[in-house]
RNA sequence: GGCGCUAUCGUCUAGGGGACUAGGACGGGGCCCUCUCAAGGCCUAAACACGGGUUCGAAUCCCGUUAGCGCUACCA
């Protein structure tokens, strides 16, 4: 076996079955892989495991793609599918065979079912017997020659396996705890443990990162690696993602596919931000990162054990700190799709006013945690017609001659000068104390004449966004109505 | 049942023998700012699962208990 430099670039892959759509638990463990690849200057490739020909299709897998490309973590090289791979599986069964690591299995199903139930009803810790182990070479050449089905198995050594893992350090299992498991199948098709190891081989993974749940497996894996004659790869198990009541996140938390973010308005980069910290710490107290300092700051010793607790409150916040920071040449591309799809303007609106769309939206992001809040908050400059909020109008329009009074009197106060937030306040706060009254009794119903809602920018932010003739318009359509 | 993994505020975490009166963030409560709502600033409640060791000294190291989770297929 030949000893790798050190200097080897590490390889890592991220290895989704595509039997559903990209789950955050997932997302995330394309997220580590990924950052580790970037932060080492490594390579982050993508294998698809379709070898379940019953679960797997194409559409999960279309979904699998559109999400990773989503989030922006792109893979390098061609994507591999396991299922293209069966021959090399079936040569690496039969070179374990003739290796004599592993042995074949008369077995049936039905009588390795019935022989578990049996253990089960004694409480015992069911184990292959080795039994087709012991049947002599001619016996084996017999009933092969005849073309009885069977599977292969590894012969499990009794002695015990151990690794340094990333992430837990050293994880150990007693060689006696190792069943004899089946490599492949009796239609000849490959177990994933073969699969995998076999793959992981043929891509020269250096470091498997993956899920904690395929701790178990590892021990296994790590025999087929010997018996195979290969290099043993770092491997790193990372922890779960579990709901807020504890338990492993699933569809009845609500969203989980990474898709169902995607719609809910929020950006690639708080939710991988978010996704990061979710069992991940850079140390001190750092929080929100860009993904070029995540990189950056990766490290392992920074992974944690113990599974997190995906809490949605948190990922929105983190969202609203995103929509903040980022530039507004990212923001926008992020935000016009959703003002289409609204149908508050067109493509060509937006463009003419480029310039103008751009201030809008620096307006309304600090106030918004969703791609769809900015939509919501939007409709006042787009729409023709406003819709006056019930509350809004029971609030500051209560007293119908009042309010008409003040909103006319606004009109004529902000009609007459320059229109400029400095003439405009000053219009509006000497109008208030001419009335006599506080600065908010005039501020308020005209901010239900603008919006039709009691939520909104400031008042003069959105009187110069809004321009003259549409803020006037507002005011006139308002006295209209209460007259 | 067996094996494995894990265990700091409700949640995400900092912490890697003395700097801990255990820090930050989300969420909660309060105050400030203020034309509303956000954002921002300030303050506040809130945790080392339990029991033994080791040590002059333990959130930090070891053992046990408990609990949670995972695996235990001719699934991946």
């Amino acid at each position: 076996m030949t000893v790798s430099s050190a200097a080897t670039t590490p390889r890592l892959r991220f290895a989704p079955s595509p039997t559903g759509y990209l789950h955050v638990g997932g997302a995330r463990t394309a997220l580590f892989n990924w950052l580790y690849a970037k932060h080492f200057g490594g390579v982050f490739l993508l294998r698809i495991e379709d070898t379940d020909k019953a679960r797997s299709t194409d559409e999960s897998e279309r979904a699998i793609f559109n999400g990773l490309e989503w989030l922006g973590l792109n893979w390098d090289e061609e994507v591999v599918h396991q299922g293209a791979n069966l021959e090399r599986h079936q040569r690496d069964a039969q070179a374990l065979l003739d290796a004599g690591a592993a042995y074949r299995c008369f077995c049936t199903a039905a009588e390795l079912d019935e022989r578990r139930k049996e253990a089960d009803s004694r409480k015992e810790a069911f184990k292959y017997d080795r039994r087709c182990d012991r049947l002599s070479a001619d016996e084996v050449e017999r009933r092969v020659a005849a073309g009885e089905p069977h599977v292969i198995r590894m012969r499990a050594p009794d002695t015990d396996v151990e690794w340094n893992d990333l992430v837990h350090d050293r994880i150990a299992f007693p060689g006696k705890d190792i069943d004899d498991f089946v490599i492949l199948r009796s239609d000849g098709t490959p177990i994933y443990n073969l699969a995998v190891v076999s793959d992981d081989i043929a891509m020269r993974v250096t470091v498997v990162m993956r899920g904690d749940d395929h701790i178990s497996n590892t021990p296994k894996q790590i025999l087929i690696y010997r018996a195979l004659g290969a290099e043993l790869p770092t491997f790193a198990h990372l922890p779960m993602i579990h709901g807020l009541d504890g338990k492993k996140l699933s569809k009845r938390h609500g969203a989980t596919a990474v898709g169902d973010y995607q719609h809910l308005g929020l950006i690639p980069g708080a939710m991988l931000n978010f996704l990061a910290l979710l069992g991940w710490s850079p140390g001190g107290d750092r929080e929100v990162m860009t993904m070029e300092e995540m990189i950056e700051l990766f490290s392992v010793d920074g992974l944690q054990r113990k599974a997190a607790i995906f809490d949605p409150k948190k990922l929105e916040w983190m969202n609203g700190q995103h929509l903040s920071v980022i530039s507004l040449e990212e923001l926008e591309p992020r935000v016009t799709p959703a003002i289409i799809a609204a149908g508050l303007a067109d493509v060509k609106t937006l463009e003419d006013r480029r310039e103008w769309y751009r201030s809008l939206l620096d307006l309304l992001r600090v106030r918004a945690r969703t791609i769809d809040d900015i939509v919501r908050q939007a409709i006042p400059y787009f729409a023709d017609q406003i819709e006056y909020d019930a509350d809004a109008v029971a609030k500051y329009w209560k007293d119908p001659s009042e309010a008409r009074s003040i909103l006319s009197a606004t009109k004529d106060a902000l009609a007459a000068g320059p229109w400029d937030s400095i003439s405009l306040e000053s219009a509006l706060r000497t109008l208030a104390d001419t009335r006599g009254v506080a600065a908010g009794k005039i501020f308020q119903p005209l901010r239900v004449a603008l919006t039709g809602l009691t939520v909104s920018p400031g008042i003069f932010e959105m009187l110069m966004i809004m321009g003259r003739d549409l803020a006037l318009h507002r005011l006139d359509t308002a006295i209209a109505k209460l007259a």
